[in-house]
RNA sequence: GGAGGGGUACCCAAGCGGUCAACGGGGGCAGACUGUAAAUCUGCUGGCUCAGCCUUCGUAGGUUCGAAUCCUACCCCCUCCA
């Protein structure tokens, strides 16, 4: 298998079919490649990048990435997954959402080889003939093949008839843009197929069928999800995010690295091989991922001085350069578990005081047993607990 | 409409008059070990002016020296029958 091929290959769960896509990228020309996200959860985490970090992967090798935004199947909402009808968005929501959602998008994919198109450009147009017809082109039992609907038709449970149009949609869209390829979850798979049919009944290529498993979140275990608290955002701070990168497990970094870098493959095995077979420190694999996510969202410099600062902490167990400065009042005498509840470092002085028991708390380094101990009124200092919470705290007379 | 089961802390789940701020598990936090790894082991996991006090077991009342536990009413969930 060449490089290329096997670089956009890398970590994706199923292709329809692989010796398409390679006759295709022959071809020599930039393929179209789609991909459709409905602007439904503004917020992203590294879960939604895993589409998007493959779209850059297409871009990186000249292809052309149409990122369409589902304006219009958004307001439907998509069944697949779903155990029951979804609500209807408002089209002011959608509108809200896209605008954070493509300048979340563009700090993964190249804005300069980005196609940004809506489907309501021709759904809105779209007469009730036009989508008999479209309706027309699909049976009902095929529809019913499909596992949620299956499942909810078998249980009783409602399937509106509006849900029937989701996929019927999504495949004209690909109709529509004369797509090569399109990427989905795995979750897509029937959409994504029934693209390829409609595209062959209006004389097009049928498009190959790419689609991506879910992330895995920082338990390694359940896929990423805010719910969960499993989450990486994109919007969190430098540290957290590098910080959280660097606590996953060994199996799962490798798993991130498939999923989530840029890298082509053959970097990618090289490092493999230096970390697995050559004795190198996982860890030093894990900073390079680290940090090139941490490039990616905030930028090279953000990167470099996470890095640092992680490596200093975590590494050297020192105090970070940058200390958060927090002002505490007290009246006569600042207790300690009170200093730490007003310095947010901990969320009651009950915590505190267990926390102060469990041996987790040290003022200006120095480990304190005392939950009567009181801070000095004269100076700031520096308060811990644990290693991730600290603050530089200075009292005042209230 | 009829019959039954249930609502307990972040989640699951025991408890069914005092020894219950409430067993156990999960999750989380902290300590040890480390690569902030992971795994493992240990501790903690309502609040406060903390050897004491205050508030919490669906909601509101009641019985009792004493209630998550008993009684009454109400709200909500689930299962079976019609």
């Amino acid at each position: 298998m060449n490089a290329v091929l096997a670089t956009l290959l890398r970590g994706a769960e199923q292709v329809l079919h692989e010796e398409d896509l390679d006759k295709r990228l022959q071809e020599g020309r930039p393929l179209r490649v789609k991909a459709g996200f409905d602007p439904t959860a503004p917020d992203l985490h590294l879960g939604h990048t895993v589409l998007m970090h493959k779209m850059r992967q297409f871009q990186e090798l000249g292809h052309q990435v149409v990122f369409l935004i589902g304006d219009f199947t958004g307001r439907i909402g998509d069944p697949s997954n779903r155990k029951a009808t979804r609500p209807m968005l408002t089209a002011q929501e959608l509108r809200a959402n896209q605008e954070t959602y493509l300048e979340q998008a563009f700090k993964i994919l190249d804005r300069e080889r980005t196609e940004v198109r809506f489907n309501s450009e021709w759904m809105d147009r779209m007469t009730l003939d036009d989508l008999v017809r479209l309706a027309s082109e699909h049976t009902v039992a095929r529809m019913l093949e499909r596992d949620d609907f299956a499942k909810r038709y078998a249980a009783g449970r409602p399937i509106a008839v509006h849900e029937f149009l989701y996929p019927l949609i999504q495949g004209y869209d690909s109709v529509m843009l004369e797509a090569d390829v399109e990427l989905g979850g795995t979750d897509q798979t029937f959409n994504l197929l029934v693209g390829r049919e409609l595209q062959k009944r209006r004389g097009q290529p049928p498009q190959i069928v790419m689609t991506m498993p879910l992330l895995e979140g920082t338990d390694g275990v359940r896929k990423m999800s805010k719910s969960y608290d499993n989450a990486i955002g994109i919007h969190e701070a430098p540290e957290q995010v590098f910080g959280k990168l660097m606590s996953l497990s060994d199996p799962m970094m490798w798993r991130y690295f498939d999923l989530l870098s840029l890298r082509d493959e053959q970097e990618l095995a090289a490092l493999r091989q230096r970390t697995e077979e050559e004795g190198g420190n996982p860890r030093d694999a894990k900073l390079e991922l680290a940090s090139e996510l941490v490039a990616r969202f905030h930028g090279d410099a953000a990167a470099v001085r996470a890095q640092e600062d992680f490596t200093k902490r975590f590494r050297d167990r020192q105090l970070p350069d940058a200390l958060e400065e927090v002002t505490v009042r007290a009246a006569g005498v600042m207790p300690l578990p009170n200093a730490l509840l007003q310095a947010r470092l901990c969320a009651s002085t009950s915590e505190a005081r267990r926390m102060i028991a469990a041996g987790a708390v040290r003022i200006d380094q120095q480990k304190v047993g005392d939950p009567k101990c009181e801070l000095p009124m004269d100076r700031p200092v520096v308060l811990q607990v644990g290693r991730r919470r600290i603050a530089r705290v200075r009292v005042l007379p209230k």
